[in-house]
DNA sequence: AGCGCACTGTTATACTGTTTCATCACGGTC
DNA sequence: GACCGTGATGAAACAGTATAACAGTGCGCT
């Protein structure tokens, strides 16, 4: 993410937190920050890493936020990964998919209504409530398979 | 899994690691039986201590069978719970879904084509090939709906 | 001041998974 | 039989991920 977009997704995440007025404190959105400048997922190790530039940090610190964070929908976890990335479209909840590559660690972020509503309804035939849809899909992006088939 | 439906689906899995010319050996064997036996997802620290009844065991030890299983489609790797579960329908290779209830920890296999449609056009569209689709839902089964609906 | 509450700091610990090297068993070859 | 390549196992250490438990701090409220 670049600094103009960065610049936008803190202070769209600052308006959001005020409306709903909960509190995005300054190490929440420092480690908003962390999750949103990197290019690829983050692990929370890594988050940490950075976080202790600026001073200790334990754990827990991280999880902290990176839990608010994601109750707040600012953030996802990818549980293929072990690893975090900014949401693309915070401002309304919205069960995403994601296509992972295996290749250059790119994550795309979907928000694709035919699958929403496929596992609506599988769900609903077998009595499931969901409250939590994880839809990951590993594979390799358009831009690696083009590389690996030039070599 | 209860006694029969455990010695049905080993002898079924004997069958098609023989078919497949590739090696059941007995500790993968019994590390299949073990997740198989158990009636919720395990993780690989539970099997390592059921193993360890046994004779000494190392956390590798798991991890190589698993990974085996896993390749050969015997049993499937819930990522969202870091734990395994048999799998339903080992013959032939397939993209599964899982209900996973956090009511009861039970856990439904299910192959839904429309799911798998779905996943494989979104993917087509950004030319993206998948090669490990992983879905997972968590949520609340009829069951658990129901008991709670009486508390 | 006294209290409750949300947030933070700190330490320790639990849980999950991998690396590394040594050893063993089996099958084919000379 | 001696030799060797390959796949499977044993064993020790380590790396990575996540949480428990408890103490301290700041702030608004009465
Ligand atoms: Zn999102
Ligand atoms: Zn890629
Ligand atoms: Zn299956
Ligand atoms: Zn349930």
């Amino acid at each position: 993410m670049d600094e103009d977009t960065l610049t936008q997704a803190l202070s769209r995440a600052e308006t959001l937190c005020a409306q709903r007025g909960v509190r995005l404190t300054p190490q929440r959105r420092r480690v908003l920050e962390l999750v949103c400048r990197a290019e690829r997922p983050v692990g929370a190790y890594e988050l940490l890493d950075q976080l202790r530039d600026g001073g200790p940090a334990a754990p827990p610190t991280v999880y902290r936020a990176l839990d608010w964070l994601l109750e707040q929908g600012l953030v996802h976890k990818l549980e293929t990964l072990h690893a975090f990335i900014g949401c693309t479209h915070p401002e309304h909840p919205h069960a995403s998919q994601f296509l992972i590559c295996d290749g250059c660690g790119g994550v795309k972020e979907l928000e694709d209504k035919a699958i929403a509503g496929s596992l609506a309804s599988v769900a609903a035939e077998s009595g499931f409530r969901p409250s939590r849809p994880v839809v990951e899909v590993i594979g390799t992006c358009s831009d690696c398979a083009a590389k690996h088939g030039k070599d």
